[in-house]
DNA sequence: TGGATTTCTTATCTTTTGTTAACGTCCGGG
DNA sequence: CCCGGACGTTAACAAAAGATAAGAAATCCA
């Protein structure tokens, strides 16, 4: 299996037997909902293969949050952490191979994460990262007009371009698929793509 | 002294002693720079009463990342934790009654903090809901239009609208100070303000 | 009080983005 | 092999936002 989150919790052997025997292997076709917006959420999702998209329905439009790749954990955290339904829809692009657990499961291996200080640290800095992530995309909505966030994806997470269709990455950026189209139109013509 | 940790972290009588001498207070007219772009955070701030701003220099231009208020810590968080040089200036907004503490004490404080799990979920439970509010500050900006953010605003934190000079709240909107003005020109047309 | 600074508004023009609709391509299933 | 759905591009027009500049209003403080 992966070790996701062993590389980030580093968890003594036992606990990280106990921890991979709840997982289970998950094979599903692109365009699968994993959770439905509303519902509450029971599984998290470690990916083997393929990519995921979390969206959320914005007037009848379909726009995504964010996107996860290969030796990712997903999940719609706010629902599975505090069991209440879900801002969002988790849903696959490509076909995947998945490996969830369940929240009861996960509660139980976790159950004494604290009681260790040092998986209590690790864990503390996994958040803190977390924030730092969402502090910095949050930046970049403010300080970049869309055709520089363009850019910047296609420099610093080309996979996300050359894996997910263009209307998602358009809704990704806050824009629509129409004027991510003439950007990109602009961008060729200007030699930047 | 205030209690904004005290509320959060649950600290004994004996640790919240000790964390509270500490603190230094330390009073400053409006726009007083508390920490610059590039330097290393040594110190975190608790508001007793003022407003400070979190921005960031973008080309030149001033570009607001975050208010805060009384009874709300402030600092560069990346710089303050990582000791890295910090990449927005802490700048206050009115005339402020602070208090400070320095890293080192704050480390020596907290330097056990992890030996109590109940410390470390309740660390743990404050970091998660900092991601939560960021996230959901990330989905503002994809799902709702400049106009849509500000009446938000209004409904939500007024106390923001009422004490920032409007220049900051069109930065921490992601236009331009012109375009603010238009749009609440046009919402007053309409009687939303 | 009065002058300087900061802040806000307005006007004009340009650029960008949204909206809607049409059209072409690609791809998988019947 | 054709059909239909999904996807991307383009066009035309409307709406919104940026840039710049000028001037009014508010605020500060000497």
């Amino acid at each position: 299996m992966f070790n996701s989150y062993r590389a980030v919790l580093n968890l003594p052997e036992s606990k990280w037997e106990e921890f991979q025997c709840y997982y289970n292997r998950l094979e599903v076709p692109a365009r699968t909902i994993l959770l439905q917006e509303g519902e509450i959420s029971k599984r998290a999702y470690l990916i083997e293969k393929g990519c995921v998209r979390v969206w959320f329905n914005n007037d009848g439009m379909d726009t995504t949050f964010q996107f996860f790749f290969e030796n990712e954990s997903v999940s719609s955290v706010e629902s599975f952490r505090r069991q209440i339904p879900s801002p969002v829809t988790v849903e696959t692009v490509e076909p995947c191979v998945l490996h969830w657990i369940h929240k009861d499961d996960l509660d139980q291996v976790f159950g004494d994460i604290y009681s260790d200080p040092a998986n209590s640290a690790a864990l503390s800095e996994m958040l803190f990262e977390r924030q730092l992530h969402y502090m910095k995309h949050c930046i970049s909505f403010i300080k970049h007009s869309p055709a520089d966030r363009y850019v910047q994806l296609l420099r610093e997470s080309p996979h996300i371009i050359q894996r997910v269709p263009q209307h998602y990455i358009a809704s990704y950026l806050g824009i629509t698929p129409v004027s991510l189209s003439r950007i990109r139109k602009k961008l060729m013509r200007e030699g930047k793509i």
